[in-house]
RNA sequence: GGGAGCAUAGCUCAGUUGGGAGAGCAUCUGCCUUACAAGCAGAGGGUCAUAGGUUCGAGCCCUAUUGUUCCCACCA
């Protein structure tokens, strides 16, 4: 092996060999329990970021965990489309050679798409791989592929069949960049710095004016009224009465409509249904016209008049607000922060436009989606998200799934050129199915991409087809994702499940946090903070940032990126695999016994002890799906208590004559490190299979590879059984404190005194003390003044050990040293009486609780009693 | 406007059912001790935001306050 961890040496090789073995591949199997985790597809637009690796990493480990529990454990791979996204990055490309979207033809346009997913499509794959997924690529789908665009137009036809889907002109936002309609979940809104214009509209009578105020003057172009509250005693006498839009002239009335708030602005509001969900809401109810002033584009349209018609949107605004100004109807421009709305990919101000659109209807697919989460068959991980999502589906509008785009699933939808018809079927009908007319168009839109990955949970199985895996791994067992994503994709899974598998899509949902920069930021690509997976698996290896990533971890919350933590994971590896060497070293041409069929001792019992608590705790927290708890056991228990301690208490038998005892040593070296692998495995796949690989101990190296190896579960042979093994560290790290602190150089063996009363226990022990204290001679004396020399004490609860010191001591120091031991115990021992005086206490806690405080106490009692008399000791006879 | 979260060591964060405050990094002191200097041993450092409450017992449960972050809505 080599020295240092090293894992570019074995990473790809070991991928490609277990792909190979397929051990990735779920094989339907009744007599085992499936397990179930469709991955979140990836977009293809780019390449991975840290949120994937995080994402992947947390279903790797559990589906590793689940598949060596025994589980048929699929981890079901895939790639989104991402319609818009993916159409941006086309353009962008198309752009660069000279050619615009607009001038080329649709069909050219989709196979430079299907180019750009061949491409990137792979290389999200390719890097997945590096991460260690254990996916089953045989099983890979893209929400394009031709069973899964199956499954989109079934689902569309059959929610048009039962009404749920129709298509209607509404207001919807439109960003004019994209040249799209997104849905509300797509827009962004940021707050933006600008001003509330007051403007005075004159009253046709010429009796004066009346003002409204707006953010956004360029619409009023396309007033058709202005509203007051009917409460407004301002007001009252002007509804009704007609008003002379300034700049054109048109003569608009006054209505009156509660949505006005009295308080704000002037009270009065200009209503411009064509560019304003709300006026549009005003104008439905006063039956006013929709006068469209701004086009697709963002350009005034030939509707806005002389002067206007054609500018930008926001030029617009400024020649309008000069204008008014120069006509003496601008009352006052206040300064005004609101929250303007932008396209979620571009960034573009979206506008609200009126235009003919598909929708679905939300209200009767809600409510069961509701009602699932209510009830618990759906249950979020943490709890809290179930919050976010029931927020969101019981305020829920109906879903505009239309998009003027190309890159995506078309509608299938036909119209009729001659008597108008629109026939939406999943074949595309050679006639009209009303007036048998051949003119028949197909709608030119797309879906909006998330209408394909709400059926992910059973497309990428099958659906719409009857299929042996629908069957048996529908429903999923666990979703794993961002918090973000709850109202575009976890939402919409849950509904589109239950209304077309009648049951819900996956049983939990296991919500994660983002990967924010070291300052707390989120990562973008304006700000450049983002951190490439692949680079930190290029310098740290995939074990690394897996586990860098996985462990310390709150479920659900955000995590900071920073190279100290990624450092520390692979520091932690290489303790890993320097601990190894140690044990496969020492196992060459060694004879090795099998586990429990030799006494062991009680550095052994210890650690078996320990393995025991560390199975417990992980396998219990990778129950809950909490890795981050689990890897943090794991690492103290790898680091400290097999690492720390039980690799140096292994020395002394490992480096005797005595070829039995260096067996029997190894035989629980190889042990462990066998269960460590295995626990370790779900977190940090190469490394532990490597290393596994290299064990030279049959007995523990069972199977071809860790991936096929089950999960370690508690031992439960008695030799497991707590000892006391820890009164003897307590002795090691009493012992170690002293010669530091009184500055005994580490390379001079000292002679060591100890006085107990447990000598018979110690001195069983009495190599590891020796060992991991360097001292040359452990000598049991019956009191204090049974040692000449000048000595420094570590006392505990039950003896005490003193230690020569060379040359003269520093009386003062070491008594300021016993006193300020003294101070810690004299604290420990108030606490205790206080509980222990305290009837109630004594009462009403736990029994054991209060045999241990009063034994604690008993041992404070004693070791503050004794430094007292090493004190005095000293002050005598120093 | 509605909702949710967070506040613990200098920094970043853990803290399982309420039962003696933890880790990593940073700092200080010693060590190349034949697995590992990407390491070993030792040390310092916290009024668990504030104020109440429940409890024998609160970092953890309840109420209020302050600070902070996020989500939803989009009132011109």
């Amino acid at each position: 092996m080599e020295k240092v961890y090293n894992p570019k040496s074995y990473e790809s090789k070991l991928y490609a060999e277990w792909m190979k073995k397929g051990y990735f591949k779920a094989v339907i199997d009744k007599n085992k329990t499936p397990f179930t985790i469709v991955m979140p597809p990836p977009n293809i637009t780019g390449q991975l970021h840290i949120g994937h690796a995080l994402d992947n990493t947390l279903q790797d480990i559990i589906i590793r965990f689940k598949r060596m529990q025994g589980f048929c454990a699929l981890w079901l791979p895939g790639t989104d489309h991402a319609s818009i996204a993916t159409e941006l990055k086309v353009a962008e490309q198309l752009k660069k050679e000279g050619k615009d979207k607009a001038d080329v033809s649709r069909e050219y346009f989709l196979e430079r798409a299907w180019q750009w997913k061949e491409r990137y499509g792979n290389r999200i794959k390719d890097q997945l791989k590096q991460l260690g997924s254990s996916c089953d690529w045989s099983r890979e789908a893209f929400t394009m592929d031709e069973n899964l665009s199956r499954a989109v137009k079934d689902s569309f036809v059959k929610y048009y069949n039962a009404g749920l889907i129709y298509r209607g002109r509404r207001i919807i936002n439109r960003c004019p960049s994209c040249k799209t309609a997104l849905s509300d979940a797509e827009i962004e809104y940021a707050e933006t710095p600008s001003f509330l214009w007051h403007i005075k509209y004159p009253l046709t009578d010429g009796n004066g004016f009346i003002t409204v105020a707006t953010t956004r003057p360029e619409t009023m172009l396309g007033d058709t009224a202005v509203a007051v509250n009917p409460e407004d005693d301002r007001y009252k006498d002007l509804i009704g009465k007609s008003i002379t839009l300034p700049l054109n002239g048109r003569k608009i009335p006054v209505v009156a409509d509660s949505y006005v708030e009295k308080d704000f602005g002037s009270g009065a509001v200009k209503i411009t249904p064509a560019h304003d969900p709300n006026d549009f809401e005003v104008g439905l109810r006063h039956n006013l016209e929709v006068l469209t002033v701004i086009g697709e584009d963002g350009f005034m349209t030939e509707e806005a008049g002389e002067g206007y018609r054609g500018l930008d949107r926001f030029e617009c605004r400024k020649k309008i607000v000069s204008d008014l100004t120069d006509l003496g109807l601008l009352e006052k421009a206040e300064p005004y922060t609101h929250n303007v709305g932008t396209c979620y990919r571009c960034g573009t101000v979206v506008e609200p436009l009126v235009s003919r659109q598909w929708f679905l209807k939300m209200k009767p697919l809600a409510a069961p989606a509701i009602q699932f989460v209510k009830n618990g068959k759906i249950e979020f991980i943490p709890k809290k998200y179930e919050k976010t999502y029931l927020n969101w589906m019981e305020n829920i509008r109906d879903w505009c799934v239309s998009r003027q785009l190309i890159w995506g699933h078309r509608i299938p939808a036909y119209y009729c050129g001659a008597c108008g018809h629109t026939a939406v079927e999943y074949d595309a009908p050679s006639k009209c199915p009303v007036c048998g007319s051949f003119d028949l168009k197909q709608d030119e839109d797309v879906l909006d991409t998330w209408f394909s990955s709400a059926l992910w949970p059973f497309s990428t199985l099958g659906y719409p087809g009857k299929t042996a895996d629908l069957d048996y791994f529908y429903p999923t067992n666990v979703l794993v994702t961002a918090y973000d994503i709850i109202p575009f994709w976890v939402a919409r899974m849950i509904f589109s499940g239950l209304y077309f598998m009648k049951d819900v899509p996956f049983s939990e949902v296991l919500i994660h946090g983002l990967v924010r920069d070291a300052e707390g930021r989120k990562m973008s690509k304006s700000l450049g903070n983002g951190v490439d997976p692949i680079e930190l698996i290029d310098k740290y290896g995939a074990d690394a940032l897996r586990f860098s990533l996985s462990i310390n971890i709150a479920p659900g919350s955000d995590t900071r990126f920073m190279t100290e933590k990624i450092e520390n994971a692979r520091n932690f590896m290489n303790k890993l695999w320097n601990a190894s060497r140690f044990v496969i070293m020492n196992s060459e041409n060694a004879e090795i016994p099998k586990m429990f069929t030799f006494r062991l001792n009680d550095a052994d019992k210890w650690i078996l002890n320990k393995l025991n608590k560390v199975i417990r705790l992980t396998t219990k927290a990778l129950s809950k799906y909490d890795a981050g708890l689990a890897a943090a056991k794991l690492y103290e228990f790898v680091w400290s208590d097999f690492c720390d301690w039980y690799i140096e208490l292994s020395k002394p038998a490992l480096y005797s004559e005595d070829a039995k005892k260096r067996g029997e040593s190894l035989s629980v070296l190889n042990f462990v490190l066998a269960e460590i692998l295995k626990l370790l495995h779900p977190f940090t796949p190469f490394i532990t299979e490597e290393i596994y690989l290299s064990l030279l101990d049959k007995n523990v190296k069972t199977s071809e590879s860790l991936m096929i190896s089950e999960f370690p579960t508690v031992i439960k042979k008695a030799a497991a059984a707590r000892n006391n093994f820890d009164n003897i560290i307590d002795i090691i790290k009493g012992a170690r404190n002293i010669r530091s602190e009184m500055n005994v150089a580490p390379s001079k063996k000292i002679t060591l005194y100890i006085i107990s009363e447990k000598e018979k226990f110690i001195n069983k022990n009495i190599v590891f003390i020796k060992k991991l204290c360097n001292a040359g001679e452990v000598i049991f004396v019956p009191d204090k003044e049974s040692v000449k020399e000048r000595t420094a004490a570590a006392v505990f609860g039950f003896g005490e050990a003193l230690i020569p010191i060379d040359g003269l001591i520093d009386i003062e120091k070491e008594i300021a040293r016993l006193a300020s031991e003294i101070e810690t115990a004299q604290k420990e021992i108030e606490r205790g009486e206080k509980m222990l005086n305290n009837p109630r206490y004594v009462e009403k806690a736990p029994r054991e609780l209060v045999e241990k405080e009063r034994e604690k106490l008993n041992a404070n009692l004693e070791v503050k009693k004794k430094l007292k008399e090493r004190i005095d000791y000293l002050r005598n006879n120093g």
